[in-house]
DNA sequence: CCTTTTTTAGATAACTCATTGATTAAGCTG
DNA sequence: CAGCTTAATCAATGAGTTATCTAAAAAAGG
């Protein structure tokens, strides 16, 4: 996950900057707003953390600039200030902002407050997707790809696969995917697992690749893990 | 637009309604935890003003339980509340809440706040164009159009095409839909969400090309992404 | 009153599922 | 390690489900 920090305070730019790399975020810092520009037009960032008050272009006009170029108009932008003036507050929201944070503020808080915009912003990318190995599930979109490559799949190998992504590496009996996968009470026969555990396998297997359905004999069936 | 308040100041509560609705949106107010979940669950409303410590089930709870709930999963959320403890405010967003404002707070910075939510949520109900793949809808003009080129489209299918691109990739059963389209309650016949669907396919069709409209066998439909 | 749009309904087509029996593989035993 | 036994895989199939299409009735809008 990518972030443009522009910001003039060179020991709070640090500071932020440290924290969020903890975090597993990749951080570029910038001080000057025409420069900010250009690096998020050369490489668009996933979210802008914008001081208010900074050399170059001012803060208002990068945001307004941000929302005005085609690769960057839907990128959020969180404000960081010193003023806490509630004038200031409601502009910075209203000319696009997505979020104002006051100074002084926590990194935990500003962290906390850039997950909940990327949350909202890319869904699928804060944990709605399921990953184990190269395969990612997502629910909501009711799609299963590996590396990108949409992969074609009926909907009861969907609800299997789901559920072994749920539980990686652990042994199901195929009364439990029934009870699970089918629903509980389902009067059917347990080797009709074994067919559909074939179609999934057929569905996402790699040829050349190990299976990733791993057979358990005389307890089942287990998607293995990382 | 349809705001769910739920705060036990009446005070605050009356002041905030009164505010809200000045602004043009259909407020409902309790002041009671299961209640709120109840009113989310009978008519989804387009945003949760929630303040963290009510009665009956507590805020954290509710926050959670409609977060659960696949009606509301996707309402965004801003929590209200009178404890400024960073500890709070870091696990309210992280509980999934897309806001957290601390009071005392001036009702025109909520409203600013509530504005950069929606706008964020659901960019159409801004006035702003939406872009999903080479399809644009600007829904103050009523149009779509597909590189300049303007595309017929009948009332409804707008609609509903409006809704896909607002959530792009996601699967909408065909309940889901007529909630979402046509409004929660109405009585029609499940079916007739294929009709309307083949139609929108047929308006935005592009010879040749793949159809930008999937059909997710026994889950519902889905606008194909970016 | 006419046009456009929406809804319903029935027919057709596409797809998925559970079942079965033959075949193959894996464990066990002496 | 050979032969026995059990379990898992595979392919084919018909039943059943679900989506698409067509057409016409009903409703809404101008």
């Amino acid at each position: 996950m990518k972030l443009l920090l522009v910001e003039d305070d060179t020991a709070l730019a640090e500071l932020v900057e440290y924290r969020f790399r903890g975090e597993g975020y990749d951080v570029r810092t910038t001080d000057d707003g025409d420069e900010a520009l250009m690096l998020a037009a050369e490489d668009t960032p996933d979210l802008v953390l914008l001081d208010w008050m900074i050399g170059g272009t001012s803060g208002i006009e990068v945001c307004r600039r941000l929302r005005r170029s085609k690769a960057t108009a839907h990128v959020p932008i969180i404000i960081l200030t010193a003023r806490s003036d509630e004038d200031d507050r409601v502009r910075g929201l209203e000319t696009g902002a997505d979020d104002y944070v006051t100074k002084p503020f926590s990194p935990r808080e500003l962290i906390a407050r850039v997950g909940a915009v990327l949350r909202r912003v890319r869904p699928a990318l804060a944990g709605e997707t399921i990953t184990v190995g190269d395969l990612a599930l997502d629910p909501t979109a009711h799609r299963v790809t590996r590396r990108g490559q949409s992969i074609k799949i009926g909907p009861t190998e969907f609800r299997l696969l789901r559920h072994f992504m749920e539980h990686p590496g652990r042994v199901f009996s195929r009364g439990q995917l029934l009870d699970a996968v089918w629903g509980n009470g389902s009067d059917i026969e347990l080797r009709t697992v074994d067919v559909h555990i074939r179609r999934l396998r057929q569905a996402i297997a790699i040829p050349g690749a190990a299976d990733p359905v791993r057979t358990v004999r005389s307890a089942g069936y287990a998607l293995e893990g990382v």
